[in-house]
DNA sequence: AACATTTAAGACTTATGATTCCTAAATATA
DNA sequence: TATATTTAGGAATCATAAGTCTTAAATGTT
């Protein structure tokens, strides 16, 4: 699996927002219902965004989360960061330590090109692109 | 991570053993050494890569294991799935049980053009062709 | 036949991530 | 001020992967 569960997920979370952000907080129990992912776990989720200045947070009745930046600020590899990390995809594939361009082991160079892929989807457009792409589909959506 | 701890482990042990191999069988404990990955870990993968058939094994003394195919009819794929399983990169990169061509989920054109070069990168070459690629540049080798 | 070597395989332990639960804190509203 | 709503965050549980150990089985050598 490329992505951890809890990425996964976050990734909904976003979506969810985008798709129904009118500038209010949304409670995460309804994107937790909504999405049909635990609400206990979306809200853990939710609070690594926060941590990583994705969402912002207001405590009480008409609480929620929201979108700290415009969707078309925000890239899915900010997204995927926040959850796992700021190395994802760095480390060797074959878990040489010492892998690298001056040492590079059996599948470097392939790894590479693969790598560059992987982070380009994830780099390459804003959220807002992705969704708006989606939507002149008319496709399933979160 | 994209691969399990004990798929890089695996293709190191078989990239061992393409490099050490003159049609005898290679002790476990050998590899290990070599490799720097417990006996026990690796015991354990071996018996994985003998259910797929890509080892052969020998109980006893001057016993251990080899190759079953020559390393020009091995592919890296055939290791990765022999550990971790057929659908490898198969299911949606966010999760979704009904993402599919009839019901893509936001990002699955992207993810779909990543996995195809991920996929070539263990399907495009031979483990020969890689190590022979490797050799001649005279590079860090396992 | 006895012994040493080596894989086979199941049991056990540890580590990590996923999931659930519970209590506290913030705050709008009545 | 009392109450209901909603996030915050720690604790506890569960699942799965990783790692270790132990005994059995196979077989070459003496």
């Amino acid at each position: 699996m490329l992505l951890a569960k809890s990425t996964e997920n976050a990734i909904q979370l976003i979506i969810y927002l985008i798709r129904h952000a009118d500038n209010d907080y949304i409670r995460v129990k309804e994107i937790a219902e909504q999405c049909n992912i635990s609400f206990f776990i979306l809200s853990k989720i939710a609070q690594k965004m926060i941590k990583a200045g994705i969402l912002e947070s207001y405590t009480g009745p008409n609480g929620g989360i929201k979108l700290v930046k415009n969707p078309s600020d925000i890239q899915l590899i900010d997204v995927v960061q926040s959850i796992e990390g700021t190395d994802v995809l760095d480390k060797c594939i074959l878990g040489f330590e010492h892998c690298g361009e001056m040492n590079p082991c059996a599948v470097h160079q392939h790894w590479k090109e693969a790598r560059e892929v992987i982070l380009n989807m994830f780099e390459g457009k804003t959220l807002k692109e992705i969704i708006d792409i989606d939507e002149l589909k008319e496709v399933y959506s979160v």
